[in-house]
DNA sequence: TGATCATTTTTTGCATACAAAATATTTTTG
DNA sequence: CAAAAATATTTTGTATGCAAAAAATGATCA
């Protein structure tokens, strides 16, 4: 792997090496790239981004207060292993965040952003009828990262941010279950309505609800991977 | 400054170098002995620390996660200095994570945490009456955790920890306003009637009050330091 | 005098070196 | 042969060294 770094990074050429090691790590692990629990080796993954390890164990230190990997002393680093427990205390952190996100931008959103997120929902409406599970994905999130700016609060936004990314790792690409997807488009009907009516209450209300069944829809699959990893012995 | 680092830091004796740094430096942040916009010089600090600037740097980067510093690339970190709307912001988000600790704690506060919250409160209620502005602000620090951790949620509190140490720094203890400070008693009375009472929805209701409220009181006072500081011309 | 440029000094950023701790391996012993 | 001990290897944690960038100082010129 001799790939320049700088040419594989965007927070711009001009960024520090610690910086885009940071960036570069927390892409590899919300792609799964590093699996959670993983451990952390420094001189391979120095050599493997071409760095020293003083700029990479800074950039470890800056994922370990993001939350994305823990730091085990004179043990090193290992990318962050949500037990069952830790999944349901993060999307209730989130659906908070995620709910007043909601509500202030239904005080605050102008027209012009209440446009482009009902033309991203016609959007992700046409994805969820082709069963275009990685458009649909897609345009999920930009649709709540552009909920969260309507708020117009950055504090709040890189609050949400930061803890959403621990999620990021275990949103599988698989196919989940329809009547499930059908009710997050049908919320995702409510949350335009709610946004057009300016509605701060029913915007908290859908999110809440929104979010809460996002986490039956992970935990679910974390249960399914786990059966099928760690398959239980026949209790006969 | 020769003191051994080891003596001063509560982390325990077997934390890494990096660690207790970080320690030291949020302390130094979170009392002021760091001024916001300061630059964090790394030779004086490391020597006034009495570690190499490896662990110092490191220390640095973690501190820049949590929001406590800034880096500027080339040019080291400074402590961060808020703007009245950063304060804002930052109280907003303080609000919604009081408020949904608030509601959660209502719904699983254990019989014993409530008689300790209560407890608390009567002490409060006598330092609020001898206008003993040090244990006051200590004991409602310590009602505001205490409630915090009745919502048993682990993500939640660490993101109300993070977020709350930037505003740590801007809580001067000079006197507050009477009438406010009377406001706010008032206002704990309710939340620990609303705990009593299990009523999540008066929790919240009571903290968002009651953070907003604060709020003003810390936006005040930056205007009235600020004032002071960089008084404005007559203009005659 | 004051502004611009050149030079020196300081400071940051990164790489390397070394020590201590942890891990892996081999050897010993029951 | 298995468990425990001893040794070797790897890996982390910290200090130091060096180069590049920034800041400070001083010189030059209008």
């Amino acid at each position: 792997m001799t790939a320049d770094i700088i040419t594989l990074v965007h927070t711009g050429p001009r960024a520090t090496l610690h910086e885009q090691v940071a960036q570069r790590l927390r892409q590899m692990l919300v792609e799964n790239r590093i699996a959670p629990g993983a451990k952390l080796n420094e001189r391979a993954l120095s050599e493997a981004l071409n760095v020293s390890r003083t700029p990479l164990r800074e950039a470890i230190k800056m994922l370990a207060a993001e939350g994305l990997v823990e730091l085990l002393p004179n043990r090193g680093a290992i990318a962050v292993a949500l037990s069952e427990a830790d999944v349901l205390n993060t999307f209730e952190v989130m659906a908070g965040l995620e709910a007043q996100s909601g509500a202030l931008a239904a005080e605050r959103v102008t027209d012009a952003e209440l446009q482009e997120i009902t033309a991203m929902h016609y959007e992700m409406l046409a994805a969820y009828t082709r069963r275009d599970l990685p458009a649909y994905y897609q345009l999920n999130a930009a649709i709540h990262s552009a909920i969260n700016r309507a708020a117009k609060n950055p504090v709040l936004t890189a609050t949400y941010q930061q803890v959403n990314a621990r999620l990021q790792a275990l949103r599988f690409r698989s196919n989940q279950d329809d009547t499930k997807w059908q009710a997050a488009m049908a919320e995702h009907d409510q949350m335009v309505a709610a946004l057009t009516a300016r509605d701060a209450a029913a915007m908290q209300r859908v999110l809440t609800q929104h979010l809460m069944n996002k986490r039956d829809v992970v935990v679910q699959q974390l249960r399914a991977l786990n059966d099928t990893t760690h398959p239980q012995k026949d209790t006969a």
